[in-house]
RNA sequence: GCGGCUGUGGCGGAACUGGUAGACGCGCAAGGUUGAGGGCCUUGUGGGCUGUAUAAGCCCGUGGAGGUUCGACUCCUCUCAGCCGCACCA
């Protein structure tokens, strides 16, 4: 007799299908149990293209057993699933094969469907959704709308990053050193009109709302941190006084504001070209603007290229002084990052110091330590020991008293204030592409942009053609479907053609899984309330900035239109870990690619879920082993064929387990160790590897007793309990397998059996052994009685033979016992 | 440069609040079953040394160096290596 998971996997999956075993019903539902606590378990969706790889596995196993320990431990677990549809890549193959995006992605989806099937998912099916069918996107429309409402979403002309590959644009995440994140083609600068999300009218709340949160990795809510880039400081205001023209830079050092020799603006800073008319060198500066603006990002990102600058003969005010320091453009200043316009600190800034040192700057300190010793400059570190010097009546002052000092004494005739400056920009969610939701206005040209009214939504996609990117939208060809009618005067306008980043469609998938079928709005307000917010979400680091903080974007955009109550969508956030293959991250091109569709039809759902789960901790990633799937395989093979065994040979009129002795109470007690173990595994987080090892060595011993190899045979009662106890605890991961012995053994289905609970009075022998150690090295392990107190352990321990020898000849200093652990004797 | 993480057998990894380092699995080896192979079952498996019919014993060992402690993979200081994220952010 074999373990042959086909069949089984394939009876279990029917049941589950038939019986719409997963499915939840919302409050106040037919079969809604208000009695019970919710508990939102949800994997990150998938993008559906070709069918599932190793890391979608891994994502669902993990998730999966979540839910299942859960459900098990009488949560009410929804557990629902949907596609993240519009995207590039759809498009891309559309451009090549010229099939319709619809259709490939459609394809995609059922192959994942299918394989979500074959592995055994407990998916609530009756919640699906896909970002790409119009009755989910009608509702991203209506969302768009409420954001534009609230002023959350404009459009604006700005200086847009052009991926002249895929031709279009792109958003700041999405631009990896200086190129398209996902072609890698160099990208170029260009200014569009674009839509934009006020998301850094959020930025205080994003950072704040990290405190909402109970489990997130640290190194995701760092990089949103540093990704958001708060720093205080103050902003200053430099004059030009020849023409009357004011300068506000931002600075995190207003303390050194003494040492300003001179100033600097970015290239792309809008009022060069003012400052240099009729300046001798205008050309020149002109000249430099354009090569800069010419330079990749990439190489103007570099922080180690020598710095370059053109001087403007002009000056302006240092405020703090009244010194007139001489302007400079170089290509070092930033135009996106605070007011494009610095001033320059060089005996306390680097960058500053190393143009300061090319142009012959002066270099002025005024931080010093407070010895007065001599430091390198530039002198960068700052110590709460300092104090300024050159600095006017701020002599003396630390730099953190200084900064405030300073500032106070700016404001008082407005030459600077405090400012908070941020890294983070508003988000660019236009897109000039087909496969992706329409942004739901039109513009007229007597109105202006007015919104499609919602009770005309959804604005559907029409067909089109031809989808090669022309630098505007494929849209703009459908004609019939641009040229409308403007819903505010009716006179003839023109629909918006640029399409949603996709981005916008998964910011609030996981709100339309709960009230899917809601045909008045995107989500019930009611529903909505009970179920978020997600207790446990899973998914890639990959999307540590983006998504993650899109998706908390929206959330507090809606719950500040009042249509939801929840700040943090993700109360806690799983980040699993990448499987290798052969050291390498699997790839198409490397070949190195591991199929779970083969891997499942070989060994079965069952083998190739727990054995990702049983490959290290999921947080880490892992090398993929065949060998490993083997073992698994092995594994549970052994416990279907010990489930047979013990289905043939026992009976269910046995003796109850609450007796036994010898081997039967051993396995018991093995039993309810691996019921405590596993369940304490489950609790701690995702220790699943730990879990399944407990089961492994339940089922180990049980192939030890079950024949008497080293004494007396476990008997029928003890064999049946541990048998359906390993079903049991392995289900989460194993579930076909688990459903199969369970039901073998004890009849029924595991899934409705709450998690079992260990036996104390099973869980501690009556014996333990006691470690014996003379100056903390081990030299006995002697059997001792369960309750034996302190003295006894000690006369125990002294009496042992070795124990003796090693004290021999030795003043006895000190002796510890733990109680039920182990005596250290220290002796010289 | 800044921030985060990780270093334990041949390999993946265990070790809960400091208390038997190496659970469990892979690999490897031996024995059994089998006509053979595969499969399955059992046993062994950190390194070194002593010892032996079988045993057993001693020393070393968690990237490295110190420290705290009766006792350290675990706590502290310094250090090395690797991975990831951000990076001229004023």
């Amino acid at each position: 007799m074999r373990y042959d998971p086909g069949p089984i996997e394939a009876r279990w999956q029917d049941v589950w299908a038939e019986e719409r075993t997963w499915e939840v019903a919302n409050p106040g539902e037919p079969g809604a149990e208000p009695g019970k606590p919710k508990s939102y378990v949800l994997e990150m969706l998938p993008y559906p293209s070709g069918e599932p790889h190793v890391g979608h596995l891994k994502c669902y196993a993990v998730g999966d057993a979540i839910a299942h320990f859960r459900r098990r431990n009488g949560y009410e677990v929804i557990h629902p699933m949907g596609y993240d549809a519009f995207g590039l890549p759809a498009e891309n193959h559309a451009i090549k094969t010229g099939e319709h995006p619809r259709d490939s992605t459609e394809r995609s989806i059922a192959a994942f469907q299918e394989q979500f099937r074959r592995w055994g998912v407990s998916i609530d099916w009756s919640r699906e959704v896909s970002s790409h069918r119009p009755d989910y996107y009608r509702w991203t429309q209506w969302l768009f709308l409420r954001l534009y409402e609230q002023g959350l979403a404009y459009r604006t002309e700005a200086a847009v990053q052009w991926c002249p590959k895929d031709a279009t644009v792109l958003a700041n995440e999405q631009v990896i050193e200086g190129r398209c994140e996902r072609c890698g083609t160099l990208v170029e600068p260009r200014r569009l009109d674009q839509w934009f999300f006020k998301i850094t009218d959020y930025a205080d709340r994003l950072l704040a709302d990290f405190d909402l949160l109970e489990s997130w990795p640290e190194n995701v809510v760092t990089m949103q941190r540093n990704w958001i880039g708060r720093s205080e400081g103050a902003e200053a205001v430099f004059r030009c006084d020849d023409l009357e023209l004011d300068f506000t830079v931002f600075t995190t050092r207003p303390d050194t504001l003494f040492g300003a020799t001179f100033f600097v603006l970015a290239p792309e800073h809008p009022d060069i070209e003012r400052l240099i008319e009729g300046t001798p060198n205008a050309d020149e500066v002109r000249a430099y603007v354009a090569d800069a603006m010419r330079a990749s990002d990439t190489d103007r990102g570099d922080a180690d290229r020598e710095k370059t600058g053109v001087r403007i003969e002009r000056s302006v005010t240092n405020p703090v002084n009244g010194e007139q320091i001489p302007v400079f453009v170089a290509d070092y200043v930033l135009m996106e990052y605070g007011t494009g316009a610095i001033m320059a600190v060089p005996a306390h800034d680097e960058r500053d110091f190393e143009f300061a040192r090319n142009f012959g700057l002066d270099i002025r300190q005024v931080v010093a330590p407070a010895d007065a010793s001599a430091v390198e400059l530039p002198y960068v570190e700052q110590d709460s020991e300092d104090v300024l010097v050159s600095s006017g009546e701020f002599d003396g002052r630390t730099p953190a008293e200084a900064k405030d000092e300073i500032i106070e004494w700016l404001g008082r005739d407005d030459r600077g204030e405090p400012a908070v400056n941020y890294r983070l920009r508003d988000w660019l969610l236009s897109r000039q592409r087909y496969w992706g939701c329409p942004i739901p206005v039109v513009h007229c040209p007597e109105c202006g942009i007015v919104a499609v009214p919602d009770e005309q939504l959804p604005v559907e996609l029409p067909d089109i053609e031809d989808y090669q990117p022309k630098g505007q939208s494929p849209l703009e060809a459908a004609t019939d479907w641009v040229e409308t009618d403007c819903p505010a005067c009716g006179a003839g306008a023109r629909r918006e053609t640029d399409t949603m980043d996709t981005f916008v469609d998964s910011s609030w998938y996981f709100l339309r899984y709960l009230d899917p079928h809601n045909t008045e709005l995107p989500f019930d307000r009611e529903i909505a309330d009970h179920w978020m917010a997600v207790d446990q979400y899973i998914g890639g680091v990959e999307h540590a900035i983006l998504h993650l903080m899109y998706a908390r974007f929206f959330m507090k955009a809606l719950s500040d239109g009042g249509y939801l109550d929840v700040q943090e969508p993700f109360i806690n956030l799983f980040t699993q870990g990448m499987i290798t293959r052969d050291g390498a991250k699997m790839s198409k091109s490397k070949g190195n690619t591991v199929s779970p569709r083969e891997y499942v039809e070989r060994f079965g759902a069952d083998s190739a879920r727990t054995y990702i789960c049983f490959m290290g901790p999921p947080e880490r990633g892992g090398d993929w082993l065949d060998a490993g799937v083997e073992g698994v395989h092995r594994f549970l093979s052994r416990l279907w064929r010990l489930g047979m065994e013990v289905a043939e040979r026992t009976d269910p009129a046995d003796a109850g387990p609450d007796g036994g002795e010898g081997a039967s109470r051993e396995l018991l007690a093995k039993a309810h160790w691996a019921i405590d173990k596993a369940t304490r595994d489950f609790e701690r987080g995702f220790q699943f590897n730990t879990v399944i090892a407990a089961v492994m060595e339940l089922v180990n011993d049980a192939y030890r007793l079950k024949d008497g190899l080293y004494g007396d045979e476990a008997g029928g009662a003890a064999l049946r309990f541990a048998t359906s106890t390993a079903a049991s605890l392995i289900f989460p991961f194993a579930p076909h397998l688990g459903s199969e012995i369970w039901e073998l053994i004890e009849g029924g289905r595991v899934w409705e059996q709450p998690w079992p609970e260990a036996d104390p009075g099973l869980l501690s022998a009556e014996t333990f052994t006691l470690v014996v150690q003379v100056n903390g090295k081990v030299r006995a392990k002697i059997e001792a009685e369960a309750g034996a107190d302190e003295p006894a352990l000690l006369e125990l321990a002294r009496a042992d033979e070795r124990v003796g020898e090693h004290l021999d000849g030795k003043d006895v200093i000190k002796e510890i016992v733990v109680p039920g652990k182990l005596v250290n004797i220290v002796a010289r």
